[in-house]
DNA sequence: CTTCATTGCTGGCATATGCCAGTAATATTA
DNA sequence: TAATATTACTGGCATATGCCAGCAATGAAG
């Protein structure tokens, strides 16, 4: 892989830790994007879409894209705005908030092993230049924009 | 984003690269990834599907899926290996090579940009722990298999 | 209040990625 | 050598992700 382009590099490391975690969590029925939609859906509170898509860096079509299967198994729902008739809010479900729970332990160990192989500290501080490159400063910074 | 999910940050940044670097390749009609692709075809020269799939911590599958917009747009080309009739080759065209070349003014901006804003050896240590996290190694470390 | 711009979302199309079930070719073994 | 296992790839289906063109609701101007 052309080791110098930071971009392909991010994304063969995503593709291989999307493969082991969604082999962590296969039990569970839910892929790791999956989990992860629905645990960001639950610390949020009934999100707009368009906030959820601003905090995960996803376009918001894409979102209502993914969200799709989450709706027709019963995880979650959406459900319109009172004040701004063009908002829709993002829930889950009883059954999401139940399987947000259940998978929690897959999860947990997923983590788990992923700090013990690549160490606590390593992992932290990895954490912390990627939710870096995930700001609106970084890409302003990158783009050049005001 | 559930901040401590390795797995989800990883992802998020992966998407946030992922727009800045498809929006600086935008010019040449590339994307960021067929842009990779087409440079980890050239350093390998000829590699079997399977070859270049695993150096990319892709599924075979998803390889060649990928690789249709580029064989379709002429920039790659797929031909069977002399001594194992199992086996597909991928070759980047004349086009392809010429693609390659002009592509490679845009991406090199994109590194300066990155390596401006991000600093120049943290890309590069960001860099050598995505490739660690992409061995073989890490997964076999992960999964606890031999 | 009417007009116009902006905002939030949907749908269609395209690429990216993965799993699984074949199929053909090669390698292994009885 | 014939039967079997393994390997390399293809195709179908599903999710993930993005762009663009609407469309409806809201907000800003006049």
């Amino acid at each position: 892989m052309t080791r110098e382009c930071n971009n392909s590099m991010l994304r063969r490391a995503s593709r291989m830790l999307g493969q082991v975690y969604d082999d962590a969590l296969a039990p569970s029925g839910l892929r790791a994007t999956q989990f992860g939609l629905l645990a960001q859906i639950d610390i949020m509170r009934e999100p707009a879409l368009r906030e959820l898509a601003a905090e995960i860096v996803m376009d918001l079509s894409a979102l209502s894209h993914t969200l799709k299967p989450l709706i027709r198994d019963g995880y979650v729902a959406l459900v319109p705005d009172k004040n701004d008739r063009r908002v829709k809010r993002v829930t889950l479900t009883k059954a999401g908030r139940k399987k947000l729970e259940q998978t929690s332990k897959l999860w947990a160990d997923a983590q788990r092993r992923f700090e013990k192989t690549f160490g606590d500290k390593r992992a932290a501080d990895l954490r912390a230049v990627l939710e870096e490159l995930s700001s609106e400063d970084f890409r302003r910074a990158f783009t050049g924009s005001p």
